[in-house]
DNA sequence: TAGAGCCTGGACAACGTTGTCATATGCGAG
DNA sequence: CTCGCATATGACAACGTTGTCCAGGCTCTA
């Protein structure tokens, strides 16, 4: 289809708005190409005569020197890429904005992208920020397989995992301790005197989602409870199916008396579907939201520190660039059970 | 203090893991350096078996493009830069995430930081954006000065300035309706019996608060109603003294009966305050947040709808870019009240 | 005053890619 | 059999910057 390029092509040959470079710099000042550079970039070696006359040309011209080309001659960006699910979501948004300031103190930029949880723009995003030169990336994975990045690695670029590990590769991860967190809000619920406690979840494809499903399963099993299949509702996040989900659990012939949510998004809505429930019912949920404490009752959730996460993973991707680090780690950050109300109700049958 | 260059300079000279070029895939497959990059770039004019061989010669080196020398020889980028104030800000990851869509729709991906609303920040974070050489700028201003910004617009970088008015600049904007949706706001209050209605926002120095407190202001003038000096707390965002504030409002000599809080977070510590509060007090804030309905009573907000602020602002910069503009402009869109009970509260004096 | 040494400044190549242009090859028509 | 043409391929310069290296002028000392 692209038949032989055209010549008129807007993007080809000619620049836009021609910028001045180095050299017209130079020819202004009457100087060499050299010295401006010089200039540029503070080295040493020029008089301050010199300087000025060069420092003029460029505030003249309106001089900005093009990292582009700097970049090429140098071999390294300053900028690290960030490939997350999505920057709307407000999970994300301390997280992006840790690494970003990580980034900063290393007078680095970042680049970042959203996946929308789909395994192939991932690979797409990713693959464009390695050909963009990125020094590092940090990757929340949406897929599970990442040897596709495996000779960008080799090629030297920083890598680092966050909040799901990697998959198919031996690389830093960065997590935090989903089971545990889990584990631990259930068994609150169950310390509480529950015993049918419904679970509302993501796709267990979804490592955070499977990792939370089985502290689910482990704090049930700790106070010998079976766990009826009507009790679980997994790869359920959209508003209305949560709420179709949570009426089922409460309708049922063995209702449960307490729910526990596997993220944000499924508390949210559960809080409002409880909301409108007559007979009262515990909710604890994995992710602190903001106004949780302000809801009646107060919304029990076990918080992770997402701004730690991502300066966490930041950090240890720019130890790997500066030559510190050896062998791939995981690191897992503890979570918090915070009680606010909703996850200290009784039972009431 | 940088005594001539150090020859050991890690980041001079020799690159990390050097990565295939080009050269070395032609090497490989026995063709031209010319013939990869037609094959690399999908030209027409390569027999399938050259290019088989040359596809080898790639995924056995693990080659990628190199963008950096791409965009020094054609010039452009195909990425966009994003200035905003704080990506952890909940308003900011809607509008951050429309402007990456349209990029993306647009094959360019988004390079974005944050200002941390620091004029000087602001200007280092766009010119460090421009010396990338991105194609345009979406910036949402911290400065009231974007002087600095005519050289890059000069030489051809597309820029459009979101949710504040550039500042000394003749440029593209696009806007809320800051001065309505608070016109509505308090007008709606002083509807259901308010006369002495406080008013809580940040520093007039911010386009945004300034045109709110002349909404304010308007829609107290048009009832006939004059404020007193004590109803009205400016550059005041941080919940501590937003806190302060709130309480010297409600319980003066003459205390408010309702509140119009300037923006987000100032509304959330304004309800925590009003929750504590013996005397129902009416709260209509600026911006929506999730949980509004959820609260006791579900609290009435002026909405501006974020996604489409980015969406607008990144179209009208593709359209800058595809040279289909012509004069700046500045686009409003309009706000929504949205009644959910603390706006509809009587007075209770 | 001559030679050594330092300091400033410039010429030049290289980074990896793409646009331009030239060449080689093959094929059909005269 | 030769000429012309279309098609496939490659050589080469250029993009704007930085690292290397060299030249010229200066100061200082013997």
């Amino acid at each position: 289809m692209p038949e032989t390029a055209r010549r008129t092509d807007r993007l080809s040959g000619s620049r836009y708005g021609n910028r001045p470079t180095m050299k017209d710099v130079a020819a202004r000042a009457g100087v060499g190409l050299k010295t401006v550079s010089r200039v540029v970039n503070g080295e040493p070696g020029v008089t301050p005569e010199t300087e000025r006359r060069v420092q003029e040309a460029i505030d003249a011209l309106g001089f900005r020197r093009n990292d582009s080309a700097r970049v090429l001659r140098k071999g390294r960006t300053a900028s690290i890429g960030l490939v997350l699910e999505d920057l709307a979501d407000p999970f994300y948004g301390p997280l992006s904005r840790a690494v970003e300031e990580v980034a900063r103190a290393h007078g680095a930029l970042l680049i970042n992208g959203s996946s929308a949880e789909d395994p192939d723009r991932e690979q797409e995003l990713a693959l464009a920020l390695c050909a963009r030169r990125v020094d590092g990336l940090v990757v929340i994975p949406a897929g599970d397989d990442h040897r596709y990045l495996e000779p960008e690695i080799k090629a030297g670029v920083a890598m680092v995992f966050v909040d799901r590990p990697a998959g198919k590769i031996d690389a830093d991860v960065v997590l935090s301790d989903n089971y545990g967190g889990a584990r631990d809000g259930v068994a609150h619920l169950i310390a509480h005197g529950h015993r049918r406690i419904g679970f509302i979840g993501d796709m267990p494809r979804i490592h955070t989602a499977a990792e939370r499903l089985r502290g689910y399963r482990a704090a049930m099993e700790d106070a010998d409870i079976e766990v009826a299949d009507a009790w679980m509702s997994l790869g359920v996040t959209d508003p209305q199916r949560v709420r179709r989900a949570a009426e089922e659990m409460l309708s049922g012939p063995d209702p449960v008396t307490a729910i526990f949510t596997g993220n944000n998004r499924v508390t949210v809505t559960a809080v409002r579907v409880l909301a409108e429930h007559k007979r009262p019912v515990a909710l604890v949920g994995f992710d602190d939201f903001e106004l949780a404490d302000l809801l009646q009752p107060g919304v029990t959730v076990v918080a992770q520190d997402a701004a730690a996460l991502g300066r966490t993973a930041a950090e240890r991707l720019f130890r790997q660039l500066d030559g510190d680090l050896i062998t791939p780690e995981r690191i897992e950050l503890p979570t918090r059970l915070i009680t606010r109300g909703s996850g200290e109700l009784p039972p009431a049958d």
